[in-house]
DNA sequence: CGAGTGATGTCACCTGGTGTCATCACTCTA
DNA sequence: TAGAGTGATGACACCAGGTGACATCACTCG
């Protein structure tokens, strides 16, 4: 056990998420935050850089996660294959976070600053993506295209899927989202 | 002639773009760009609801370009074919701002509050041609999916247009890039 | 001429965010 | 075992973004 009381992060995290659900993401301060979790407002931004941040611990590891799907993805993969397999890992990571999901996703949903937040860390996400493809030999643009349309579908299909009346499993949705747009594109005239 | 200096609006984002551009976006303060426009601070938050806000001016007349153009778009066109359509319509706007757009786009850039502004105008430009595009009897999962594809592809031709070395006009940059896609969704196996 | 009116200024205030130094509980070494 | 680190935290002052409330002032209109 150490001197202080262990998993400021964490304590930190789970203040934050109860408040912005109890009170609003607007009507919490950070000082609010710290307090609840029995530290100080300088202590919350030796954590994490701001007050959405706090929300966003863990999209490093989706993005480890759906580059090394990719990686892992046969060599007769083609590019939209390496969509499939980015996607799937994507699954596992949802799947695992599930119970929070829905609060977390209402939480960012109030919130413009929020989505803001949530809009770069998908864009960077892409930016990773597409990286990992280009090291599979694919041309700038492609990749480029292929990443931002990985991520489109996974972000269209999350939304579908923390609302799934059905409780449908990520994958099957973005399965289906991504059939779509095959077919969507393929129906060009 | 009004009783105050008028444009009050416009002095503000040429006072912002100036100083943004000679000091860097994150040392220049709110209260320099009013004084540089003759106004205060106070007044500056009553035509721009953030700092950031001042670079987005204009956004709207984009947004009703694109929708007028699938709005424009003969009923046989394919969804794919409303995608161009809304991308022809983007052309018209970028082309006529071409003489700002480089220096608009090294500041946002350079910062990433900047870039997470950008990206949450697209994603409402998104939400908008979406709409349109449901408008014309087109579903709601493919009507995302060709809505996020068009803002996609518009925001790759746009970064490749600015930096363009052979000064190319943006909406043959945009078809090459839409071609692209094409050849890439087409070539799964 | 006097009552609006609308854009601006003034001022006080809150909160997010940061730099700096103090503190304090524990570890390690002589 | 004393005393020098060390690393997480607290305390405090400060700046800038952003807002509410009220004053001002130039002009318009009856």
């Amino acid at each position: 056990m150490g001197r202080w009381q262990p998993d400021a992060r964490m304590r930190l995290q789970e203040a934050a998420l109860a408040l912005y659900s109890e009170r609003g993401y607007d009507e919490t301060t950070v000082a609010q935050i710290a307090e609840r979790a029995g530290l100080t407002k300088r202590t919350f931004f030796r954590y994490f850089a701001d007050k959405r941040e706090v929300l966003f611990w863990g999209a490093q590891f989706l993005e480890q996660r759906m580059v090394a799907g990719i990686d892992a993805a046969p060599a007769s993969a083609s590019v939209f294959g390496l969509i499939g397999a980015a996607l799937d890992a994507a699954a596992v990571q949802f799947e695992e976070v599930r119970e929070f999901a829905g609060q977390r996703y209402r939480i960012i949903s109030s919130s413009p600053e929020l989505q803001e937040r949530e809009l770069i860390k998908t864009a960077s996400l892409a930016t990773a993506i597409a990286s990992a493809m280009r090291k599979r030999g694919i041309g700038e643009t492609a990749a480029d295209l292929a990443a931002h349309t990985a991520t489109t579908v996974m972000h269209i299909a999350y939304t579908q899927w923390v609302e799934d009346a059905e409780q449908r499993p990520f994958e099957q949705i973005a399965r289906q989202a991504l059939g779509q747009l095959r077919e969507l594109v393929a129906a060009a005239e």
